[in-house]
DNA sequence: AAGAACTCCTGTTGGC
DNA sequence: TGCCAACAGGAGTTCT
């Protein structure tokens, strides 16, 4: 499942295709996905030409000419598809070896006329997808109460400061709270966390004073976060198992990567000696190096 | 009220 | 070889 420079990966795919692109017709092969579609779907979907697709943290945002918005979330395993318009209609059923992929989790079509066919599956089916007006985007709720961009501008050692001030909670944990930061997933917080030289136990706040002023390491980790998640876009993302961009290549980060999945190898740091370790936070795994992150 | 645990779902993997 | 528990990139809901 893809975090936020896989879901910005799957954005500069589809965008050639379905930005300008009507939407002639949508077939839904189930009444939901993780949550039902919402209502009337197909009738606010179907006819409608699509003006931009835009992201925020790890949502697709497609603006309609009507003035509405489709929301997309892929979930953990959810991915889209591109065919051209001559590309034969799928077999529910039958699985395709090239991409991985199986035809039973195709769920949603987007039919484009001359512009061809975008095809969402999901295997967990845990991605959804919704609709919003437009102009008040940002206050319904998928993204009202969500965190700061990690990309934009807010990110930097005195916000992250000012978030973390005071909290007990693992500095793990806070990282991948949507309501602080919007975007970040489980490899990422991991890698971040171990460029910036952080146990992921310790406590949120030890990045800040007691006033809630950055210190050093606020920065630090600011610009690390920044960094990490520029160079996973610049290298299409990280395919572990089901990440795929919309033309079935695979992204090539997770070569980059220096603790994610690497339980009980070696620390790459030059002269460490330290085998990574894996620790579960709240039910999900956390790779680190001990000596390098020292609590 | 914060923080952790549980939940949704299917497929793959690793240990016995 | 087969079986089964553990685990997987997310995040909303429910507990303590």
């Amino acid at each position: 499942m893809p975090e936020l420079p896989e879901v910005e990966t799957v954005r500069r795919g589809l965008e050639p295709v379905l930005v300008g692109a009507r939407i002639e017709r949508l077939v839904l092969r189930r009444k939901n996905l993780r949550f039902a579609f919402p209502d009337r779907f197909a009738e606010r979907v179907t006819g409608q030409q699509v003006k931009s697709l835009s992201r925020r943290a790890k949502y697709l945002i497609a603006e309609l000419g009507s003035g509405e918005a489709l929301i997309m979330h892929l979930g953990m395993t959810g991915r889209f598809i591109i065919d051209a318009p001559d590309a034969s209609a799928h077999e529910p059923g039958v699985f395709y070896a090239d991409a991985g992929r199986h035809l039973i989790h195709d769920h949603v079509v987007f039919e484009l006329g001359s512009a061809g066919r975008i095809t969402y599956n999901d295997v967990r089916r845990f991605g959804f997808m919704d609709m919003a007006p437009v102009a008040d985007l940002f206050q319904s709720k998928h993204f009202a109460g969500m965190g700061i961009e990690p990309l934009g501008n807010e990110l930097s050692g005195e916000t992250l400061a000012a978030l973390f001030a005071g909290k007990a909670a693992p500095l793990k944990a806070a990282l991948l709270d949507q309501r602080l930061i919007a975007g970040l997933g489980n490899i990422y917080v991991c890698e971040a966390l171990f460029r910036a030289g952080l146990n992921p136990e310790l406590p949120a706040g030890v990045i800040a004073t007691k006033t809630g002023r950055p210190r050093p390491k606020a920065h630090e980790l600011a610009g690390i976060i920044r960094d990490v998640l520029t160079e996973a876009i610049a290298a299409g993302g990280s395919t572990l198992r089901d990440f795929a961009h919309t033309d079935g290549s695979l992204g090539y980060f997770q070569h980059a990567f220096k603790v994610y999945d690497r339980e009980s190898e070696d620390c790459v740091t030059p002269g460490c000696g330290s085998k990574v370790d894996r620790i579960v936070q709240s039910g999900r795994s956390t790779f680190f190096c001990p000596s390098c992150q020292p609590g």
